[in-house]
Order: structure tokens, then sequence, then C-alpha cells
DNA sequence: TGTACATCAGTGAACGCGCGTTCACTGATGTAC
DNA sequence: TGTACATCAGTGAACGCGCGTTCACTGATGTAC
């Protein structure tokens, strides 16, 4: 039953993208091996040809679903402004869970508090999504001379991580909708609150 | 070795307010019976004449960290006029992990990615925590005569709970702080918002 | 108030299930000549 | 280009550890008379 190189890369690649979605809607913990390998067609023994442990697939994947947000943002807001793209940046961010497909879920939320006490490799791909995510915001913020531009981008991160943690727990769609429209809210005020800063100067 | 009654009831408040630390230090899935049971110098075999099962002492412990985060910050806050009282129950919130004693931290941080798939009781008071935080600052934003403040009051927790989260990844004391002092900006900008809308009224 | 028995908090060991990991095996791919 | 052998992706079963839960037992408390 060998298959060829590139057959083989694809299977690996089709299961850390198939486990970068499982693993964020039921957390790590939670989510077992076989879950992973059934949901991408397969079973668990073959798991060993392609990752070390399961600690190296979570990793991967949590590297996995960064890298599908970014691609994602970045194709929808190539070609806008500068605040356009901020704006639309925080409401797909905010949304990633009302969205039709569930492909772009942030391990920031997702496994938020399960990350300070995960696998060393786990952590660094999380803090190297943090850190993606609030420099792409900070060039963006840059480029409108809004000053002390990371500073921002952390408040904006926090409240968008913040907002979709919490609307998680939300009882009913439409308290879920609320606190992010809140939040969405808050993000505005920020923003010009910041721009206003720099017309003063 | 049978104890008297209230050696009993003492015994049990005792392993869910352990429970109610280490389980928020560790995690849900990450923390066992035997370690909660250690924590209160007893023997796992003694946990079930307390408990149901692991999700019970869960959900209680969930429970207890939010009466112990409220009580301590009712003190605090006692007498203080709404402006500050909020502003330093924001602050108390933001560095609960910073603090000298683990004993105020909160489960909508410490569980937060967790609760989503966690047992129903638990997820029922994470709800009625989140309610009654929001609720809480919601009626000091209303002493000060600001609509919707239940809106505001959202928005700010988004903001905290995002923050702390956040913080927990920082790979240094200086970014972790950083991020807190960040979120800090942020409440105060909203807060102001708050207050000058409604003066403009 | 004293006595005899029932109750039950706590112990330490064992049970049993789930899950990460390993293994023997299959048969198609890759490679050496 | 063809042939013979080595490699290895994937399967299905088994292993073994950890952990939630159960159990027999102890001896102090609670209760009935």
């Amino acid at each position: 039953m060998r298959k060829s190189k590139s057959e083989t890369a694809e299977t690996r690649k089709r299961i850390v993208d198939t486990a970068s979605v499982v693993i964020m809607q039921n957390g790590l913990a939670a989510t077992g091996i076989a879950d992973v390998m059934a949901a991408a067609g397969l079973t668990q023994g073959g798991f060993y040809r392609h990752f070390e442990s399961k600690e190296h697939l979570a990793a991967e994947a949590s590297e996995a679903a960064f890298e599908k947000i970014f691609d994602m943002m970045g194709k929808q807001v190539a070609g806008l402004p500068p605040l356009e793209a901020i704006t639309k940046i925080v409401h797909l961010y905010l949304h990633q869970r009302l969205s039709k497909n569930q492909d772009h879920l942030c391990p920031l939320v997702h496994l938020g508090s399960e990350l300070p006490n995960a696998d060393e490799r786990i952590k660094a791909a999380a803090n190297m999504g943090y850190k993606r995510t609030v420099g792409h915001l900070a060039g963006l913020l840059q480029q409108l001379q809004i000053e002390q531009s990371l500073d921002v981008a952390d408040a904006l991160v926090a409240t968008m991580v913040g907002a979709v943690t919490v609307s998680r727990l939300a009882l009913s769609a439409a308290s879920e909708k609320s606190i992010l429209n809140h939040a969405e809210s808050t993000v505005q005020l920020v923003l010009k609150a910041a721009l206003d800063g720099r017309k003063a100067k």
C-alpha cells in the first residue's frame, strides 16, 4: 500500500489541515489522534508515518491555522486603504465563528486557556501568530501616521480575542452577536482616538 | 475515621477552594482528582464522599472562583465613587496573575477555551459569572449616567478577558505588563468616550 | 447518662476505559544493477 | 528498459499508562433506647 512521494506529501498536508480545524473546534486535550485521522479519511495507525507525536501535529496545526487566517485576510484586504483594511480585518476576525466555513478559527481564541500549559512548540507557534497579527495591524496603523502603532495594535488584538472568547459562551445567537458588535464599536473608538491624537500633533 | 458534621463541611469547602485555584492554574482537562485531593491534604479515595463526579466539583470550583473575585473586589472598592471603583476593578482584574496570591483567577480567562466543550454545569457557572461581572460594571456605569451601560460593560469585559488571556502567552514579564497596560489605556479611552457622549446630550 | 449499634469520612488498592503509541503485516513505489 | 529487492504508507490490532471511579476496610461520630 505504499504511496508515491507526492501522494504522501498530500496526505501529510491533509492531516495538518484537518487537524487545524478539528483542534480549534474541540480543543487540544479533547481532540484525539483517532479523531483527526478519521476526519482525514485514514486510520490512526498511519499517524506516526507522518508525525513524531500528537504535540508535533498540534504545533503544525496551530501554525497552519494562523497561516490560513493570514492568507484569507491578506486576500480580503488586498488593495484597500489602511483604515478600511483594519476595519475589515477586525470584522472578519470577530465573525470567525459566524462565517459559513469554520476554516479560519484563531488558536489564540480556541486554544487560549490551554496554551500556557501546552507543549513548548505549540506555545511558540501561538506566540509567533500573535506577534504577526499585532505586527500586521501595526503596519497598517503606521501607514495612517499613528504613533505607537504597536501599542494600539496590542489593545485591538486583546479586545478581539476577548470578545470572541467570551462570545463563545453566549447562550443565544443574539447575545453572541451583541458582544461582537460592542467589541467592534470599541475598536472603532480606539482607532478614532488614535487618529485624533495624530492630528492634534 | 468518621469526622463530625462540621469537620466534614469544612473539608468539603477546603476541597472546593483548593480546586478553584488548582483548576484555574492548570486547566480543566489537565487537573486530576488526585491533584486536587493531594493539594487539599487528602487521598483521592475520599473524593466521592463529597462530590458526585469531577464535573460537579469543577462547576462548584468555578462558582467559588467567581465568588472569591467578587468578594475581594467588593471589599476593595467599598466606598469609592463609581469611576474610581471601575478603574480599580479593571486594574485588579488585569493584574490577577501578577498579584502575590493566585487566589483570584478568573474562569473566563483560565478556562476560556475549554468552556464551550465543557459540562453544562460548568458552562452555566461561567455564564452566570460573566453576567454578574458585566452587571456589576454596568451598575457603576449607570451611576455615572452613562447610557447603554450594559453595552459598554460588555466591551470592557471583552478587552479585559482578552488582555489577560493573551498576556499569559507573553515570553517576558515586560511584554506581559505591556499588554496589560495597553488594555488599561483602552478601557480609560472607552470610559472617557462614554462620559463625553453623556455630556454631549 | 450510658451502652450498643449504625453510619460514614477517609484510606489505599484495584478496576476499567480511553487514548497515545507500537507493531506485524500488506502491497505498491522506488532503486540498484 | 527490465528485473529483483528494499522501502515504506497505510491498516488493524494490541500494548500500556493515566485517570476517573469503585470497593473493602477502619475507626470515630451519631443515634436509639
